[in-house]
DNA sequence: TCAATTACAGTAATAATTACTATTATTTAT
DNA sequence: ATAAATAATAGTAATTATTACTGTAATTGA
């Protein structure tokens, strides 16, 4: 019992974040997902959301700025978030393994993971602040 | 002219920071507080919060559950969050520069700074569940 | 000491997320 | 193929964390 049932609304959602690589939020999602599927209910994009993650076909990434960003590319990787325009990026380099191995070193305790986030400002608002100046 | 006046309300919510490991949220910081300012409002602690994040005598951490807490150790470090009790550990490990430069490498932009927290399960909740078993 | 300005308390508003419920869709067993 | 069982949905209300607003109080500089 409590067997997970076929919907097509998941289907839709799960297909949404496999094909960006965005990092979108759940209104984000809802709102593009609306286009193909109108009479959605955001309360429906969360609960598939965090089912998603649960199932781990999805994963969650939270940020300083409010909301939760999901990525439909579940293995290990770094991201970058740009504090101008909040746009966060995959970042193509190695997941460090020694780096958890210390970690596990100095906590009495089990450690199964980690997530890092590196904060900077990405290329085209470079570009942007850049131009002020010319 | 916004010059930064004094604040006693400001003062009691600092000291309440460096005098605690515990990373609290604002509604925890706002509970203690209120020990010895009975009357101070929740806006004040959030406000005052942000400011000292702003002028670097704090750090906010994000973590997946809700509520963002408050650090008042503004060194470089790492954190675990037992995914148990919902609390969070200062791990004493070195803040890799390499990693850095590696994201500084791949990133087609700037990179300023990052935070690393680990997911796992902290000694006290792993004596617990082993109770269970007993 | 007083005028200027910032901070405060208290409250209302906002934003993200979850909970609830009657209806609909999917599955399973006939 | 049909009906009963069950999970999922849409729509709405509730919750939680946080910020905004406003009239009053505290701090500061002259």
């Amino acid at each position: 019992m409590a067997s997970l049932k076929y919907s097509r609304q998941r289907e839709v959602i799960k297909n949404y974040l496999s094909g960006t690589n965005s990092h979108p939020t759940a209104d984000t999602i809802y709102m593009h997902v609306r286009e193909q599927f109108p009479r959605i209910s955001l309360g429906t994009v969360y609960r598939n959301l965090n089912l998603l993650t649960e199932m781990g076909e999805a994963i969650k990434i939270t940020t300083p700025d409010g909301a939760v960003r999901f990525d439909g590319v579940t293995s290990p990787h770094y991201h970058a978030l740009c504090t101008e325009c909040e746009r966060l990026f995959d970042l193509d380099m190695n997941v460090s393994e020694s780096i958890i191995e210390e970690a596990r070193a100095c906590f009495p305790g089990t450690i199964h993971s980690h997530s890092t986030i590196f904060y900077g400002v990405c290329s085209h608002c470079q570009g942007k602040s850049i131009d002020l100046y010319q």
